[in-house]
DNA sequence: AGGGGGACCTGTGCGC
DNA sequence: TGCGCACAGGTCCCCC
């Protein structure tokens, strides 16, 4: 998925298009992604005005004048395209064979005429994202998460203390969206690089000034990423179609074989297997 | 109870 | 060119 940065980069291109605005329409081309549509789905978001945007680790949350909040989560391949008009979108500038959800929002009157609403379309190849509707103090599938990476609730002390009896490594327990929530693999392999840690290391190992490396890497991430405008991968794109430009900083993601960013180094990134998921590392400079 | 592996899907890129 | 396999940003569920 889209990680912490890509979702909030998404959220940035959908908040002026949707805040504020009402749903006027709302389409599902099928009855399910990940799992089925709440139900009536539909008859609960028409008519509603979506007042804030906002975003929770990888969620996206939508609330609304009915007191309901919109849940979505983008899973692996979801994204969201903006158009006008109707759906199917004439542009030719997607396929639509993946399109499932296509809100249309209410138009601002001053610059649009009917005709030319938003419509908010969700499109998700491989079908992991999802959609819930929340009763007031109902956190749903958030009820789990840990603290927000670029929160002050996070830190090296909460990090060491949240590690102290994790016996897994380092490189799972950050993917654990209970221990720190909104990071994926690329910035986890990232964040670990730049603080030097090795992913095999296990937890209850790292020390409280590892903790606060760690945390303080993790923090400038995934600010330098958002600032970069989420990463650009297969089956990611900005809201606008714009592509961002953060994948050419990987230091070690997706670099197999290739030599340690830091010249003093000489070491090569490898590829292993954790968890039936690769981690990227050097293994001369994380330890 | 924590942790690992498989499941859920489609698409892409590679080697043969 | 075509086929088959490996792999992909996430999470949930089951089993040890």
């Amino acid at each position: 998925m889209p990680e912490l940065p890509e979702v909030e980069t998404v959220r940035r291109g959908l908040a002026p298009v949707m805040e504020g605005r009402r749903f006027e329409h709302v389409q599902l081309n099928r009855a399910d992604i990940r799992f089925p549509f709440p139900d009536d789905f539909i008859g609960r978001l028409q008519g509603a005005v979506l007042e804030r945007l906002s975003r929770r680790a990888k969620f996206l949350v939508a609330e609304l004048s009915s007191g309901e909040t919109l849940l979505m989560h983008l899973g692996m391949s979801g994204r969201f395209v903006i158009e006008t008009g109707s759906w199917p979108p004439d542009s030719g500038t997607h396929n639509p064979k993946h399109d499932h959800v296509v809100f249309t929002m209410s138009g601002d009157d001053k610059t649009m005429s009917g005709k030319d609403r938003p419509l908010i379309i969700y499109n998700d190849p491989r079908r992991f994202g999802f959609m819930e509707l929340l009763k007031a103090g109902d956190k749903g599938r958030m009820a789990e998460l840990g603290p927000e990476p670029l929160s002050n609730s996070f830190s090296g002390p909460v990090l060491h203390a949240a590690l102290r009896a994790k016996k897994a490594p380092i490189k799972s327990a950050l993917l654990d969206q209970r221990i720190v929530a909104g990071l994926g693999n690329i910035y986890v392999c990232e964040a670990l690089y730049g603080a030097h840690i090795s992913p095999l290391r296990l937890s209850n190992t790292l020390s409280e000034d590892e903790c606060e490396f760690l945390s303080a890497d993790i923090k400038s991430t995934l600010a330098l990423a958002i600032e970069a405008g989420g990463s650009t991968l297969k089956d990611f794109a900005a809201v606008d179609g714009a592509l961002g430009y953060f994948q050419h900083r990987f230091k070690v993601y997706d670099q197999k074989g290739k030599a340690c960013p830091d010249k003093h180094c000489g070491g090569t990134i490898s590829r292993i297997k954790q968890s039936g998921r690769s981690s990227f590392y050097c293994d001369m400079c994380q330890k």
